[in-house]
DNA sequence: GTCTGACTTAGACATTCGACTAAGACTCCG
DNA sequence: CGGAGTCTTAGTCGAATGTCTAAGTCAGAC
């Protein structure tokens, strides 16, 4: 064996999640196609044989990117409606974060989709996401829906609110916000009356 | 001068055609970061030498095309709704091309934005697209928000329908079409009844 | 103290890319 | 029919890519 079990796997899932770390940033400063073993590499501060000795390739290495981004984003998405408080504060939530101006978020998720497009191998952790995510809108979305006595069916209520939403970040993400707080605005007013 | 200019404009504008179709093909067949001069050209079944020749850049034939792609989409949306349809009818057949088997078109238009992601100077394209499809809905939108009673402000009914039209897009092209029929099948029963 | 085996590093490899160029082909004018 | 000028072609160039390998390093085992 020769090396402490303890220390290695420390030092090299140090470098790794560096490595994962700096596939999200070169995701949002240059896009999926500006990912290249030595760019990670640099901004990563290891050696760029790494990329392959660790992850075998670009293609994984973009796999367990999508992987770890997954389980961050669902798990923001279940603690936000999860808490414990009204519904219009977690909407409110919600839609801060939509358009905020940081859409580094927003900007790793849809180069991670748009790179999905092209590499079939992934789409299957996206819409895993998806149907997470689904779930977590059924669930935050039933009482509510009674209440406000919205009349449209809850999947269909969910869906929209989903679609919606990707509509804002494509939009946003092309610098286009022409519109959008008018919706926000309206949905709002609804829902604190 | 030597050669009619009848002649080389339309042979010449013959090939520039046949690249820029060709861009489309690749764009939805390999993606943005597929098109190469060289897979450009083999595509167009032309010398791959002209790329840089006609167009002086493939960054400034992928400006071309979205142009082109951009004139396209717009006068396709204004046909659509300056027809002399009820308005349900105009938006069936709005809708059946958003979920149609043949996503070629959603392929190429998503990949260019995609684009501009990293590429600002290609930005203003698509806010203007963007903004010309505003237009037309807003026109299209009016008379029938109040023929159906919709209490939203026009703005804000027009970027509802405009974000959650891109969002049933993306996921789409994703692989993913959970709830958008019910969705859909509701604005129906609402437009019906 | 030296050996062992995993880890790390720098570098090589073939390929592919965008861009460019020099030579050839072609078309029309005079 | 010959010259002029544009269009077309094949090929070159340096840079960058993913992958792989051989040499080197280093901590603990014996």
């Amino acid at each position: 064996m020769g090396v402490d079990l303890m220390t290695v796997s420390t030092a090299r899932s140090t470098a790794e999640e560096a490595l994962l770390d700096a596939a999200e940033r070169v995701l949002v400063d240059a896009g999926h196609a500006g990912v290249t073993t030595r760019r990670l590499a640099e901004e990563a501060g290891v050696n760029h044989g790494l990329v392959h000795y660790y992850f075998g390739s670009v293609e994984n290495l973009l796999v367990r990117t999508l992987e770890r981004f997954t389980e961050r984003l669902i798990s923001r998405q279940r603690e936000l409606y999860a808490a414990d408080l009204p519904f219009l504060e977690k909407w409110r939530t919600a839609m801060r974060y939509l358009v905020s101006d940081d859409s580094a978020y927003e900007k790793i998720w849809l180069e991670l989709q748009a790179l999905a497009w092209n590499r079939p191998e992934l789409r299957e952790h996206l819409a895993a996401v998806h149907a997470e995510w689904r779930a977590v809108l059924m669930d935050a979305f039933a009482e509510p829906r009674e209440h406000y006595g919205i009349e449209m069916p809850l999947e269909a209520l969910v869906s929209l609110v989903m679609t919606f939403n990707e509509g804002i970040m494509l939009d946003r993400l092309s610098g286009i916000t022409e519109g959008h707080q008018q919706l926000l605005d309206w949905v709002e007013r609804r829902l604190a009356s």
